[in-house]
DNA sequence: AAATAAATCAACCGCCTCCTT
DNA sequence: AAAGGAGGCGGTTGATTTATT
């Protein structure tokens, strides 16, 4: 297992920790250690998940089974996305935001491979960051409406900018993960992707099997986006491509923009307003605050 | 180069729900 | 039906890293 210097750092001062571990039947609390992790990693693949409390002391680990099942989710499991939140997935996190607000898990559940830890702490870190540089609150309608009118059309127009210009593999940034085998459609509309464990639990109401079995992340994403999207005002996507059997878009109704005269920017629009049409590459990044700032005297 | 501030994220906590007995 | 335990969830903390001065 690849350590990071981080990691080791932190190997090596619970390892001087150890010198004076806890006491009596104390249980561990704190970062885990690689052989933490081992113990943990091995003892799942041979006898699985789930029945934390007994599966930390049989696999002779001196932590709670809250714990244990918070390392294997959030860290240790095979399926985990490492690296930034894409700007597909930004969008997603975004709309589903919007509609569910701070369901952390089930928003991951939309996300292959992300955790909602995860999730949570890009809300917060990034998106309440920017909430606040703006001065209003995350809760706003000024604030929804931000994001709705201004920066989902924004990144989709970059998503599909960016897919019609390359027709490369992937990049690093959009590693391709274990594809999800099977598609479950919801009562929501979405289609949410399941792994194989939950294949065995839940096949009995798995009723839609796609024939895109060997479909990527990205792929996935791709059309997750295309389901979601299609009402995005003044974007031009059609979703005549996808696949009826499961991609059926949900009739999202986009709340009227009280405040702005027309509902989204067009780059063009952007541009004869006088603002620089570039928006940064990272989104969220420092010197975005320059074009939405422009953007915000506008409205 | 050092000090400080800001950002990140792994991990914990407390509450809630569900399941078993 | 009630009690207790396990698991899941959202909120929060704090150590570490990264950026800035």
């Amino acid at each position: 297992m690849k350590m990071s210097a981080r990691d080791h750092k932190r190997e090596m001062s619970i390892s001087e920790e150890d010198e004076s571990p806890l006491s009596g039947n104390d249980l561990r609390r704190g970062p885990w250690t690689v052989e933490e992790d081992l113990l943990l990693v091995n003892y799942i693949a041979v006898h699985g998940e789930g029945r934390w409390n007994a599966l930390a002391r049989c696999a002779g680990l001196n932590r709670t089974g809250k714990s244990c099942r918070l390392r294997w989710l959030n860290y240790l499991r095979p399926d985990l996305r490492r690296g930034n939140i894409t700007a597909q997935e930004q969008l997603l996190i975004l709309e589903l935001h919007s509609r569910w607000g701070n369901r952390w898990s089930k928003i991951a559940q939309h996300l292959p491979g992300r955790t909602d830890n995860e999730i949570k702490n890009y809300w917060r870190t990034r998106v309440q960051k920017h909430a606040r540089q703006l001065n209003c609150d995350v809760n706003s309608q000024q604030f929804k409406d931000l994001m709705r009118y201004l920066w989902m059309p924004r990144l989709l127009e970059r998503i599909n900018n960016d897919n019609n210009n390359s027709s490369s593999p992937p990049s690093s940034d959009d590693a391709v993960i274990t594809p999800p085998p099977q598609q479950q459609q919801q009562d929501d509309g979405l289609v949410v992707p399941v792994n194989n464990n939950q294949v065995l639990e839940m096949s009995c109401t798995t009723t839609e099997t796609s024939s895109s079995s060997s479909l990527s992340t990205t792929d996935w994403m791709q059309q997750q986006q295309q389901a979601l999207i299609v009402s995005t005002p003044a974007m031009v996507v059609s979703s005549s491509s996808c696949s009826d059997t499961w991609c059926q878009p949900p009739q999202m109704e986009y709340p009227p923009a009280h405040q702005f005269e027309t509902t989204c920017w067009s780059s063009d629009e952007i541009v004869a307003a006088g603002v620089q049409d570039d928006m940064p590459d990272l989104w969220w990044g420092a010197d975005v605050d320059l074009w939405y700032t422009q953007i915000m005297g506008l409205l």
